[in-house]
RNA sequence: GGCGGUGUAGCUCAGUUGGUCAGAGCACACGGUUCAUACCCGUGGCGUCACUGGUUCAAAUCCAGUCACCGCUACCA
């Protein structure tokens, strides 16, 4: 393996990536636990990801984007079993809608792991020998306050904390008997034992921390790091992790009547998907060549399985850890409850229907900051939407190609090296110099950060500029100067491509491939984030497949728009929304 | 309680090591333009940079304190 034996990421660049070298570029989503069809949150981090996955194939990158199902867990059992169903009948209705779902919102996984699967099952179960071959599992007791109605265990600290604000409202916080009351119900709790399988994770508490030490980009944003190192600080106890008194798991080999517990259980996903645990030989190299995952993307309220525990299980395993996790906010809803009761349209789905699929990937990631916690509304949508993509992208797209197919018959514009350098020097050429002016590079080093909402501002300049352009150098006079430049010439029985100094009609082609060089270009760095209108716009230029890019630093480089190529104008890219149609 | 974060124009937020840092986008008003999706371009008002005190020639930016909101403080996932 290429990385380094003592188990480090390599050099921390400034982007958090190394952009350099063509190693695997490996990045997953959670496994999303099947009780519910996405919501706003999972889609959220799914198409964050598939953004980056997008950006990193664009960069060359041999790039493997993972996401999948956590199909296991008692509360899986429940709900089949309250639908009269095996469990594994009831995950396998519900995997298909995940799919629809990111089919829907143009999601380019690589591969779909479900726990279920007998490849990640054997996987788990191989795991499990190891570190109880390593002694880092043992049997022992759980003991602990249990609520029967709530099926929840609660913690002494937990019950502690309660009894410290029930004593301050003056009321107690044990039942006649001396048994605690339950901190949600105010039911007595039940004291149960259970024997379980225990994972020393308080042997892994100094190795993490001098882990966090040593790879400051491990943790993202900062903040959260924080979270964990002071959590981990404050002491880690052995965790428990198989559970005896319900079945729909992994059966542990060694411990029967054991399985795994559901959070163990899906964060091994993030190997077994890749081959561990294996017996094929391909399946090895697979994962010798994919893992460690580059990053980890999740939200924040499952950090703690992800920077602590599997790192924790991952030391123990003697594998490496991944170089990165990434935690992003949540998304809130201020003053209007966005419900689906309420016959309202914060659902994925619906909202790509609204604001198109597009549209609804660029809402997300450029209008709340990846990393912390976001504000979103209709309304916001709405005008980020309008402003953004209809009147600004959009339009520029559909004035460009008008004109294009006005004035120089559809083709994009043909035009010799030395009036492109003579009209340089004349007018001047913004379009080519913010391009040249290291836009790419500003928006790559963005993306490398996570931070998409400033990579789409980036591109975003250009379209401004593009915009502006077009009205200073003002096309429609320039079409008309040639005409009558042409009609005068043919009086005088001249021919116009004869003469010296370049003509109206060669103005009126620089700035139009000038535009539609732009255009080109924003369409590819926005490819990552709005797959289907930069396909669209490619398509309208009369150029090949946009996906094909392998080098985008190359492919931004300016002056890539061929001359002659059939452009079409079409119908409007993103279409004006009225408050009209967000308000059904 | 402990640790951490946030508080900047109507809204969403940028503001690196203290000195054009009082900004951007959206929204709003007025003007211009017409290639374009009533679009684009220009101009403009709006802020005691949460509050109080301190350090400094100089603070949104550093220090102390106050207030408000939020996150974490382990085994439902």
């Amino acid at each position: 393996m290429a990385a380094a034996k003592d188990g480090k990421p390599k050099k921390d660049t400034q982007e958090g990536f190394s952009m350099t070298d063509n190693e695997s570029f490996y990045l997953t989503t959670p496994i999303y636990y099947v009780n519910a069809v996405p919501h706003l949150g999972t889609a959220y981090t799914t198409v964050a990801t598939d953004a980056l996955a997008r950006f990193m194939r664009f960069t060359g990158k041999d790039t493997w984007f993972l996401t999948g199902l956590d199909e296991h867990g008692q509360k899986i059992a429940q709900a089949a079993e309250a639908g009269g169903k095996t469990p594994q009948a009831w995950v396998d209705e519900v995997a298909p809608k995940f799919k629809a779902v990111w089919e829907t919102l143009d999601i380019t996984y690589d591969d779909f792991i479900r726990t279920t699967e007998p490849r990640h099952i054997r996987g788990v179960q191989r795991f499990f020998e190891l570190l109880y071959n390593k002694g880092y599992i043992y049997k022992d007791t759980y003991e602990g306050y249990y609520c029967v109605p709530d099926e929840t265990f609660f913690s002494d600290e937990q019950l502690s904390d309660f009894a410290e604000v029930r004593e301050a409202e003056g009321l107690p916080s044990k039942h006649e008997d001396g048994c605690p009351l339950c901190p949600d119900c105010h039911r007595p709790l039940s004291f149960v034992e259970e024997e379980n399988l225990f994972f020393k994770l308080s042997a892994f508490e100094q190795p993490l921390l001098d882990y966090y030490e040593a790879n400051p980009s491990f943790i993202q944003p900062e903040m959260r790091k924080n979270e964990v190192v002071s959590f981990v600080k404050s002491g880690l106890k052995d965790l428990s992790v198989s559970r005896t008194t319900f079945d729909w798991g992994v059966p542990i080999p060694f411990a029967p009547g054991h399985v795994s517990y559901v959070w163990v259980d899906a964060l091994i996903n993030y190997i077994t998907a890749i081959g561990y645990g294996s017996d094929d030989p391909a399946d090895l190299e697979m994962f010798t060549k994919r893992w460690p995952a580059q990053v980890h993307f999740v939200g924040k309220d499952i950090i703690r399985f992800h920077c602590v525990i599997w790192p924790a299980m991952l030391m123990a395993a003697g594998l490496e850890l991944p170089r990165k996790v990434f935690a992003h906010g949540f998304l809130l809803t201020k003053g209007e409850k966005m419900s689906k009761s309420k016959g309202n349209v914060m659902d994925p789905m619906a909202l790509a229907q609204i604001f198109s699929v597009d549209g609804y990937r660029y809402y997300f990631l450029s209008d709340v900051q990846f990393g912390s916690d976001g504000s979103i509304s209709l309304e916001r949508m709405l005008q980020v939407y309008n402003a953004d993509l209809a009147n600004s992208w959009g339009n520029l797209c559909s004035r460009a190609l008008n004109m294009t197919g006005k004035y120089l018959e559809g083709k994009t514009p043909e035009l010799w090296e030395k009036t492109v350098k003579k009209l340089t020097e004349e007018k001047g050429n913004p379009l080519a110099e913010l391009v040249k002016g290291g836009l790419q590079g500003r928006y790559a080093a963005a993306f490398g950060a996570e931070d998409y909402s400033g990579a789409l501002s980036v591109v975003m300049e250009l379209v401004d500029a593009a915009n502006l352009y077009i009205e200073q150098s003002a096309p429609w006079g320039l079409a008309k100067a040639a005409a009558i430049e042409a009609e005068e010439a043919a009086e005088r029985g001249e021919d116009l491509d004869q003469a010296k100094a370049p003509t109206q009609a060669d103005r009126l082609s620089f700035v139009l491939y000038n535009v539609l060089e732009s255009m080109r270009i924003i369409a590819l760095l926005f490819a990552p984030v709005m797959p289907e209108s930069s396909a669209e716009v490619w398509k309208r230029l009369g150029l090949d497949d946009l996906f094909a890019v392998k080098d985008l630093a190359e492919a931004c480089t300016w002056g890539g728009l061929p001359s002659g190529l059939d452009t079409t104008v079409g119908e409007p890219l993103f279409m004006r929304l009225a408050e009209e149609d967000i308000s059904r």
